[in-house]
DNA sequence: TCTGGGGTCCTCGGGCGT
DNA sequence: TCTGACGCCCGAGGACCC
């Protein structure tokens, strides 16, 4: 059997935990930037609030309701995450961290237990340890672990946030009542294929000829199809830890045309995705470099190009990714073009002490203790502050969070204080 | 003025060797 | 020596997820 746990309104619920003047009211949680909703708490979405509102046109909006408004605070959510799954992974050795805010559970071996109540236990644990609320979805396998999971969430008083299909009723019932477009892995495009088929709720998806499904679909409904008819197809995949590809894409705070803007920020991005190489233990063959005007200001001209260079030796140097990636950005920039956007991503990632070696390229010897005397001082003293020629040192570049709450448990100086 | 960021997997089609 | 069939690999693009 697989339990699905999922933290209710995760970011919002990691607010309310130090800030309890939330609870039971209206919040909402912005983007990168203060751009847009990316998170709700009920009552915000009771009120209408719609997820992806750009903020600056939902004002007013949030005002009249008295809706709380945050910015972001991702040191928060990771510490307040990484705490909720090693609670999880006491119930059992098999979990499989599938986002920030959900994990999936394997239970072998518990036949002989009762599974209603050993979720409620979790979401107990949880609760008193973390002061995160979670919804509990158990099923046989993974999609109809998510579905029960919803119905959990959707019917807290008769469900009490736990929720387990494990009769063929149950199983029938929780299909009919998931629209085709609430399941796991059917998307909008999809949906829209299937509603035309006559294809409304889960259970009509199920009754679809397999061959059909994969000849009109492709192997991945077909797969998920199994795993709704209760037989285990989707694997719980434990070993996710090491990333196939790392990115670093940001859109800036205004539109810039100056190349030297525009370089700085490259450079930034490409020593960040250096940094997350390094903590993986990876280096990269391959740097992808993106380049993107604002698609939203449909007046001015727009220019969307990405460069791939193919290393000949795998790296995690920042020196190095850095000045392929500023080379790289400088061949798509075109002149006059108001940019809004740029990112690195890194791939054809590798073990760094299992690669390939070449025998005409390789990195040069000096860049690896030079990187980690880096990484030791920029953890020893807390961010970026040691940074490479082509970043700008003097200013620190900042995203607009005006609406930020304190790193209560990531930062010593915000821990709060009881008297 | 202000519209996010980071991933995975699959299919398809072209290039190329057998 | 030429040609078609087939399989493999790879990149681009599209779908999905949170």
């Amino acid at each position: 059997m697989f339990a699905l746990v999922d933290c209710n309104n995760f970011y919002a619920s990691c607010e309310r935990v130090f800030n309890p003047n939330l609870e039971g009211k209206p919040v909402a949680i912005l983007s990168n930037n203060d751009g847009c909703v990316i998170a709700r708490s009920d009552q915000a979405k009771a009120l209408g609030l719609p997820m992806g509102a750009p903020i600056f046109k939902w004002e007013s909006f949030c005002k009249a309701n008295n809706i709380h408004v945050l910015s972001s605070n991702y040191p928060l959510y990771g510490d307040m995450s990484s705490r909720v799954m090693s609670i999880l992974k006491q119930f059992t050795p098999d979990v499989e961290v599938y986002s920030i805010d959900e994990s999936f559970l394997e239970f072998k071996g518990f036949e002989h237990y009762n599974l209603n109540t050993y979720g409620q236990s979790i979401r107990k644990r949880v609760k008193k340890w973390t002061g995160i609320p979670t919804s509990v979805g158990i099923a046989p396998t993974k999609a109809l672990s998510k579905i029960a999971n919803k119905i959990a969430r959707k019917f807290p008083t008769q469900t009490k946030g736990v929720y387990v299909i494990d009769t063929e009723d149950k199983r029938i019932k929780a299909l009919k009542w998931t629209k085709i477009e609430d399941i796991w892995g059917i998307g909008r495009q999809l949906a829209k294929r299937l509603i035309a088929k006559g294809c409304t709720n889960a259970l009509d998806f199920t009754q679809l000829p397999d061959q059909w499904v994969k000849s009109n679909f492709s192997v991945v409904e077909s797969r998920l199809k199994r795993d709704l008819e209760g037989i285990p197809t989707l694997q719980l995949d434990e070993n996710g830890q090491d990333k196939k590809m790392i990115a670093t894409t940001r859109s800036f705070d205004y539109s810039y045309s100056d190349i030297n803007y525009i370089k700085e920020r490259v450079s930034t991005f490409a020593t960040r995705c250096a940094e997350k190489l390094r903590q993986q233990g990876s280096g990269c063959h391959v740097i992808i470099v993106l380049l993107s005007s604002d698609r939203h200001k449909k007046t001015l001209e727009q220019h969307r190009a990405s460069v791939t260079i193919n290393l000949s030796f795998p790296t995690n140097s920042s020196l190095t990714i850095s000045n392929c990636a500023v080379k790289a950005v400088m061949s798509i920039f075109k002149k006059g073009i108001k940019y809004k956007r740029a990112g690195v991503i890194v791939s054809g990632l590798v073990p760094v002490n299992n690669y390939q070696l070449n025998i005409f390229e390789s990195e040069n010897p000096k860049h690896v203790p030079l990187m980690q005397s880096i990484d030791r001082l920029n953890s020893k003293f807390r961010g970026d502050k040691i940074k490479i020629g082509n970043q700008d040192l003097q200013r620190t570049w900042k995203m607009r969070q005006e609406r930020l709450s304190p790193k209560y448990t990531t930062n010593i100086n915000d821990i709060i204080v009881v008297k």
